[in-house]
DNA sequence: TTTCAATATATCGTTTGCGATATAAAAAGA
DNA sequence: TCTTTTTATATCGCAAACGATATATTGAAA
């Protein structure tokens, strides 16, 4: 017989790795339609949140290394959501603006918080619960991301 | 001002998408050192649970779809982690089934729940709230997997 | 039986995610 | 000033994810 630790049922991190993809698929039809994907609606979310950061900034606000938001910033300019700018008091950055088709996504978007979260409202995801369950995903979060020095 | 359902410090699926794949790193340097990847020790979880599953059912069982699963397998293969043979009964089925190598993987890797386990306790998260948490989780998957007719 | 629909895998193309590494600019030290 | 180190991005390569599609088998219906 396998031991307890080692059965799937028993796994955080599965159930952290299909609730996530799952609820990410769920957002693909309503995101799809304005041709984006899921990690560059995040960075809408960022950008909508405090326009002109540069790449480091929207890198840690989504806890993601530069070496994924670049490329996915690339394709959001070859979009024309975006532009890129270098930083006049900093030449290394990159200073990361949305156009006006980045700023008009927001109200065509607007529903889309509303049906996902219609789509995951159950027995014991509820508005009175989900304090909880944030202050846990976030202490798991924290914890993870916490400097290791 | 944004509206507050727009911000990324109010949305489920940020987080859950950011505590999965940091979670998920935290089992790379454990994995890694074998050879794996963390989808690929999902894989070994399922099997070392019940050997000799079709293709299909183990991408059910992770909640994956086989064009995510079968290139995968077809890498373990090649690591020797497992074999792939054609179904006698149902000749469409490939049925994957544990090499000794696979086997043995279980051995060596018998502290990392553990290692993990205790990477992820903090205040919120504990061996007691730990059911709670997975209830509201299997709950979110429960209604996103449900078939949709 | 013959045809058609359902099922099980596999292939293809694109986008992520990320470890490792490269490059350029700024900051810190000698 | 002249190195040396740190910082900010970017490039590269590989392994997922996944929508779309192809292929082979099986099962069902006519």
């Amino acid at each position: 017989m396998i031991g307890e630790e080692f059965k799937l049922d028993n796994q955080l991190c599965f159930r952290l790795y299909t609730a996530s993809r799952l609820l990410s698929q769920a957002y693909h039809p309503l995101l799809s339609e304005h041709g984006l994907t899921y990690p560059q609606y995040l960075v809408l979310l960022a950008l909508w949140e405090k326009d002109a950061q540069p790449v480091n900034d929207i890198a840690k606000r989504l806890f993601l290394e530069t070496n994924t938001v670049t490329p996915l910033l690339q394709r959001m300019e070859k979009e024309g959501i975006l532009t890129r700018r270098k930083g006049e008091k900093d030449a290394r950055q990159m200073i990361v603006s949305l156009t006006g088709k980045g700023q008009e996504l927001q109200k065509k978007l607007a529903d889309v918080p509303f049906t996902i979260g219609s789509a995951v409202i159950c027995d014991s995801v509820t508005p009175e619960t989900t304090p909880e369950l944030f202050r846990m995903l976030d202490d798991i979060i924290g914890k993870l991301s916490a400097p290791k020095a």
